[in-house]
DNA sequence: GTGATCCTTCCACTCAGCGGAAGCCCATCG
DNA sequence: CGATGGGCTTCCGCTGAGTGGAAGGATCAC
């Protein structure tokens, strides 16, 4: 009686990536209903789809019959060109960062409207961290995300101005606010904050530039605090240090 | 004329993930008819799919015409579950590593007969590195392969002692040489590789196992230098401090 | 112009994909 | 211990999504 009913504009491919893209940062392991839920497909498809997709190798069944993202597919993705090899270069100066300070070290990009990480590197501190690793933050509420807002284009500007997600009572949720602090962190070349995506944690973040102090953003480096009283300056001066390093690294 | 004729034993799922996996260390990115050729599917066909694929936001069309792995796919190639967090609790300790030794330090598990590298510090010396973050090696040529070889199932040790691929005039072929050399590793608990994989780089490793020097290795921590001669002692203590601190995090 | 190479579109045929329904398995509960 | 329920798996008849040979463009080299 059934037979192939609905297909509302869905091809298999696109099925099948909703299934892969039904996996996040919150949600590492789905259990079949949860991922026929999450990419909206009934149950039955989304099984054998995803039958597949395990006998495809891009998703693993665990024991427990949860399915998780495939180390295959970890290994495709890290082939994914991110821009000029930033990761790669950045790397040592990131460390040196890193050993310098022992605070949180982030390394990002924009990506639309978001912040996207390329690298952390953990500090010592005790400071509650969302990021993670190829995860998505907004661009209004953390060090490397208000750089980046500063130098991106302008509807990309009012685009974010628009939804400013509250996460902490010192989060800029007003646009005018935001904007004038984008002013100044075009003026000054860096950017704080203070408690605005996390209660507890403070940050500081530049530019990367590889043309020189008037060419365009790639990318921005950060690091993460409990708070930024005394070694502003200090913490300042590491930053601007690696990121004239990794400018000059990507250029040559 | 032609029709729905031939579709053996594939299915769209499959080969959309033939598409994706047609990528790799050495094909970052391919043309449309690289594409169809690896992953052996009429171009027509690898046409629509790989529109489905960029659409799906999978891939990324260049503006060149040549097609790679997208952004999206990193960052959920990334949510795969790699043993106990490795990477995380690693990280710290590999640091350490490079710092103390200055060398390429190497993280890497075993997935069947080959080595899958999760993590390399690229060191100053000027040692050439064939290794990359997600790319897999054979076993008997580099020292976190030996390691892992030494404590492999018999069966995988058969299967990989069957195909000695010869890299260097160095590397070792005879699989009765091999396996003398496998025994010494579980003796002394380390191994060493002298221009094996690549001519100018030796190597060291250590295994990681969390429950103890009896219980199972779940991973090897290795360092790539020009020669071993003068250091070996020093690079094998940092590598055994290490990897014991890896370990006690694990089964903390 | 001619030829080669690559990409894109067309289209008639048909079987791979579809998903409601039903069956299973295994907890949990009264 | 039977009942209830939630999640997974299998079944199966219908049909339009997928197929790929052929043809048409686009681009470059000589």
């Amino acid at each position: 009686m059934a037979g192939r009913v609905s297909t509302p504009g869905a091809t298999v491919v696109s099925r099948a990536l909703a299934l892969l893209f039904a996996f996040d940062e919150q949600h590492r392991r789905l259990t079949l209903s949860e991922l026929a839920a999450r990419a909206d497909l009934p149950l039955p498809t989304a099984h054998r789809l995803v039958g597949e997709l395990v006998a495809g190798g891009a998703l693993a069944k665990r024991s427990d019959g949860a399915y998780v993202v495939s180390r295959k597919l970890w290994t495709v993705g890290l082939l994914a060109p991110l821009p000029s090899g930033l990761r790669e270069t950045a790397g040592p100066f990131l460390n040196d960062i890193h050993a310098a300070t022992r605070a949180t070290v982030h390394l990002a990009i924009r990506e639309g409207i978001r912040t996207l990480y390329l690298e952390r590197l953990t500090g010592r501190a005790s400071v509650p961290v969302v990021s993670t690793v190829g995860s998505y933050l907004p661009l209004h509420s953390t060090g490397v995300g208000k750089v980046l807002l500063a130098y991106a284009p302008a509807d990309v500007q009012e685009a974010a101005l628009a939804q400013l997600t509250r996460f902490t009572p010192h989060t800029i949720t007003h646009a005018g606010r935001l904007e004038k602090q984008l002013i100044e962190i075009r003026e000054r070349g860096y950017a704080t904050t203070t408690e605005e995506m996390t209660l507890g944690a403070c940050s500081v973040a530049v530019p990367i530039r590889p043309l020189g102090p008037d060419g365009p953003v790639v990318a921005a480096v950060g690091l993460v605090v409990p708070n930024l009283r005394s070694h502003r300056a200090a913490l300042l001066a590491a930053l601007q240090v690696a990121a004239q390093g990794i400018g000059r690294s990507i250029t040559a």
